[in-house]
DNA sequence: GTAACCCACCAATGATTTCA
DNA sequence: TGAAATCATTGGTGGGTTAC
């Protein structure tokens, strides 16, 4: 079994791809390819199964996202709209989306038409990486690791976790392209969660069943030799300092209680400088009359 | 000098929470 | 109830650093 995990990126960035069996050794990658390069790969490589990410077309439902991203988002794992408004979508923000169809349509013209549901076997897939290394960890990312070097460490992480060689991934393209890979791999053994309409298309994850939404976060701990562990579930104290307060967060605040700091802050700006000092280092405003 | 990489910021959107 | 703020996803871009 075969599969090609191919990322997404517009035309300056180019396409990524890692080819993945069951030795999960890569044994072909490729980096800034371009579109017109992606028949001639899958002729080359003869995967089983293409894992694309990047969503096959514009959505149909009403709205700024489809079925499936929404259904996804249940679980906590955040995710980018793919809009049904020709208007939205004329956006340069979108032009990755529009590269994404056109390697639909090249893994078509090679035989592999796009999935809908049944066996993924001989079809376009579409996958999210994010969702897949959420799915395998069994958690979200680390707090502090939405962009980066963190994010790339932490997917690098799933994937070894899961007895992928990452050596040869050198780039943030290419740990998506095989985490992408690795789902096509998982589908291809029947593991595989696609949630949402057929018609409009779904996000392949590489799990039969999902827990009970949605996913807690993981934590990042250091170990004593000094490389990073997963550690789940784990999350701080919430830094507002209001006297009720007991919930539990993985940044500084939990949600909206910046608000609550703030409005705690401004009681105590009214009689002592500290409070007028924090206030002014966050950026927020001080009461309007000691503005 | 060039290529590769890293980082910060920006874009569109949605969920969550609090304050006014 | 609406506004505001934060956080999260993605790729693009520009500037800085590093290696060859």
């Amino acid at each position: 079994m075969r599969s090609l995990g191919i990322d997404v990126g517009a035309k300056r960035k180019g396409l990524d791809a890692v080819l993945l069996d069951e030795t999960l050794i890569p044994s072909e990658t490729r980096r800034h390819m371009g579109v017109e390069e992606v028949g001639e790969l899958i002729r080359q490589v003869r995967p089983d199964v293409v894992a694309i990410d990047s969503p096959p077309a514009w959505g149909r439902s009403p709205g700024g996202s489809r079925l499936t991203e929404r259904e996804i988002r249940r679980f906590g794992i955040q995710s980018f709209g793919t809009p049904s408004d020709p208007k939205k979508a004329s956006s340069v923000f979108y032009d990755w989306m529009r590269a994404g169809f056109e390697v639909f349509e090249a893994a078509a013209q090679e035989g592999f038409a796009r999935y809908a549901s049944g066996a993924v076997a001989g079809r376009a897939i579409e996958v999210f990486p994010h969702a897949t290394a959420v799915v395998l960890a069994g958690c979200l990312p680390p707090s502090g690791t939405a962009a980066g070097r963190a994010k790339r460490e932490w997917r690098r992480g799933v994937l070894r976790g899961e007895g992928v060689a990452t050596e040869d991934l050198r780039s943030s393209d290419q740990v998506d392209a095989a985490l992408a890979a690795l789902t096509g791999l998982y589908a291809l053994g029947g593991r595989c969660f696609a949630p949402g309409d057929p018609l409009e298309g779904v996000i392949v994850l590489p799990a039969a069943t999902l827990p009970p939404p949605p996913y807690p976060r993981c934590r990042q701990a250091e170990r004593s030799d000094g490389q990073d562990q997963l550690v789940f579930h784990g999350l701080a104290r919430c830094g507002c300092g209001h006297p009720d307060c007991a919930s539990s967060t993985s940044r500084e605040f939990a949600p909206g209680h910046d608000a609550k700091r703030k409005s705690l802050l401004w009681g105590l700006a009214r009689s002592g400088q500290d409070a007028v000092d924090e206030l002014r280092r966050r950026g927020w405003q001080v009461p309007p009359e000691m503005g």
